[in-house]
RNA sequence: GCCCCCAUAGCGCAGCGGAUAGCGCGUCUGACUUCGGAUCAGAAGGUCGCAGGUUCGAAUCCUGCUGGGGGUACCA
């Protein structure tokens, strides 16, 4: 990455200042690299000098100075400048910007790509939502935020592993289970009415009529907890395929679907944690349940492991799952991605880790605000046991999954998110995707409209990107340029929306270049105006050639940055 | 009560302790005989909720306050 080659040549140059006596001996900090916002300013600065102002006991911008006198010569870089109060302002040479295009070409679609993961494993486990009725929209943004987050720490070179974890064991699945025998009696014909905690919604009507039409009534003739046990499995069984469709939909793949239930089978993962934990005397027993210590670890109480019915607590799931995750399957990092109101479960994680024996630094939670529902400008409010269900199938329906999932990555994680299902709002939404997309479907456009009059790439494949010095094009490069530094702080921060934000840049400085810079030569030219300020009319064979091949590495990097997003990259529109 | 998050242009939102705080929508004015107008250019629009503090420098960090959202069980 750019920005860290000028960090080291600031540094040397410190080092170099200091060994001339131009500068004072001090230890020389981390040397921080900033943008400036105005790019009369260059392309990155350093501010180095005003915080060096006090142990040097020298005016920042002599220190600027001096510092400036002993920089090492870097390719990328032209003359570095010096300005009040005291930073140092670097500028990408444009020999340099300009050969981002072949470098563009050689990196293989993966341009940006950046290696903090060193090839460790990182697991991902998103949406995870019961298995108790279709996805919503409250788990749109989850499944989005965390497929779009996998791919980007693969891009960082992480090895990523993508895992739904099923909550198929506890109370919920059991009243999942008594609410489709219910619907299955009613489909039979008997009455049979349902509780208040009951789930009302009608997905579980059809889903009792089709086990009628498979299984007929042999439930009915069976003890009801027997008949209660068959029919949760076959329910689940049902729900999750139905979940399978529509995460697929959203083209996310996981590469496993985790049984909660198979945590607690005898000889199963959670005796086996249980076991450990009593060797190790992390747990004791109070007020008949069993707790295990992680007030010895630092949170302010202990966490009930195993309750006095002798059903599991509430985090027995969770120490035994992450057992399992780091200790047992052994990934170097895992990544849970949480809606905030599973924060107070989110802060107890680390205290969990600690009592496993594990490195709470290797479990990451990302929490992300609720998605809030508008129609007509009326809020709806989601809640599965009541029926009232708005799903992701029904919005994909209407939206498209481009838009859908472009939408839900422009808010930062900590942001609530209000989302319009009026199709009216929701279509000027959207146009951000377009926005994106058609920029891609533009560049796609220009190479074929090349080819059709007789420009084949094979002919401008070897055009001279040292011909591109159009203001509009060191732009665009200089912004290609800063994907990997996207990519650092989307996948350091955990938060793919800065994805999303640049996709948007770069759309709109394509646009700006598409506008001053003419690609292909113009079928005839009848002496238009000479105005040096209007748009180019004509543009020789040379410089279409480089264009062209700026246009197709700029395709290239708009194909990943919308891949990386989950967004497709369409040819024409 | 205690804890967490949020508050930035009319609306929706970005903004990594740096220089003149940005983007989209909306409003107003412009741009198609030539590569896709689902586009582009320009204009108007701000006490960054309030008050202190730290710093050479604060929308950003700290404290307090106001307003909004969420969380605080042997439940999931």
């Amino acid at each position: 990455m750019i920005r860290n080659d000028i960090a080291e040549v600031v540094r040397q140059g410190i080092a170099a200042a200091q060994e001339s006596g131009s500068l004072p001996a001090f230890e020389i900090p981390t040397v921080e690299i900033g943008r400036p916002k105005d790019p009369k300013h260059g392309d990155y600065a350093a501010s180095i000098a005003m915080q060096l102002a006090k142990p040097a006991r020298m005016a920042p911008l002599a220190i600027a100075q001096a510092i400036t006198a002993h920089l090492p010569a870097h390719p990328a870089l032209g003359e570095a400048q010096v300005l009040p109060p005291g930073f140092i302002n670097f500028r990408l040479s444009d020999a340099w910007l300009a050969g981002q295009v072949a470098e563009i070409e050689a990196s293989g679609g993966q341009y940006g790509d950046i290696d903090l993961g060193r090839g460790r494993t990182c697991q991902v486990e998103f949406i995870s939502a019961n298995p108790t009725g279709q996805l919503h929209m409250g788990s749109a943004r989850n499944a989005v935020l965390g497929d779009s987050l996998g791919n980007l720490l693969a891009a960082a070179g992480w090895q990523v592993q993508r895992e739904y974890y099923v909550n198929d064991a506890g109370t919920q699945t059991r009243t999942f289970a008594e609410t489709v025998l219910l619907r299955y009696k009613q489909a039979l014909g008997l009455d049979a009415p349902l509780d208040k905690q009951h789930y009302q919604g009608a997905d579980v009507i059809d889903l009792a009529r089709e086990i009628v039409a498979e299984y007929g009534d042999r439930f009915l003739h069976m003890p009801e907890e027997e008949a209660i046990t068959e029919l949760r499995e076959i329910g689940l069984a049902k729900v999750l395929a139905g979940i399978r469709q529509t995460v697929e939909r959203l083209r996310i793949h996981f590469d496993c679907w985790y049984s909660e239930a198979s945590l607690y089978e005898p000889g199963g993962r959670f005796e086996h944690v249980l076991n450990h934990l009593r060797n190790i005397n992390m747990t004791t027993h109070r007020d008949g349940a069993e707790w295990l210590l992680t007030s010895e670890m630092g949170s302010d109480r202990d966490e009930v492991i195993v309750r006095s019915t002798g059903q599991p607590g509430y985090y027995a799931s969770d120490i035994a799952y992450h057992y399992d995750k780091f200790v047992l399957r052994g990934f170097d990092r895992v990544i849970d991605v949480w809606a905030v109101d599973h924060q107070n479960q989110a802060r107890r994680m680390p205290y969990l880790m600690k009592a496993l024996g594990l490195d709470p630094q290797r479990l990451d939670i990302l929490l992300y605000d609720i998605v809030r529902l508008y129609r007509d400008g009326q809020e709806v409010k989601l809640s599965k046991r009541s029926g009232n269900v708005i799903t992701i199938d029904e919005v994909v329906d209407e939206v498209g999954v481009d838009a859908v999932r472009f939408l839900l990555l422009t808010r930062s994680n900590q942001a609530v998110m209000d989302f319009d299902l009026n199709l009216a709002v929701a279509q000027k939404d959207e146009n951000r995707a377009f926005y994106v997309q058609y920029a891609h479907a533009r560049m796609a456009s220009i190479l074929r409209k090349a080819a059709e009059r007789g420009f084949p790439a094979a002919r401008w494949a070897g055009g001279n990107p040292d011909l591109l010095r159009h203001p509009a094009e060191l732009t665009l490069l200089r912004k290609m340029a800063d994907l990997s530094e996207v990519i650092e702080r989307a996948v350091l921060d955990l938060a793919p929306h800065n994805l999303a934000f640049y996709a948007q840049d770069l759309a709109k400085l394509f646009h700006a270049f598409y506008r001053d810079c003419r690609v292909l030569p113009g079928r005839e030219d009848d002496g238009a105006a000479e105005d040096a300020a209007a748009p180019e009319t004509e543009v020789t064979a040379e410089l279409s050639a480089a264009r062209l091949r700026l246009v197709a590495a700029t395709k290239s990097v708009f194909a990943r940055v919308l891949g990386l997003l989950g967004v497709n990259a369409p040819e024409s529109m």
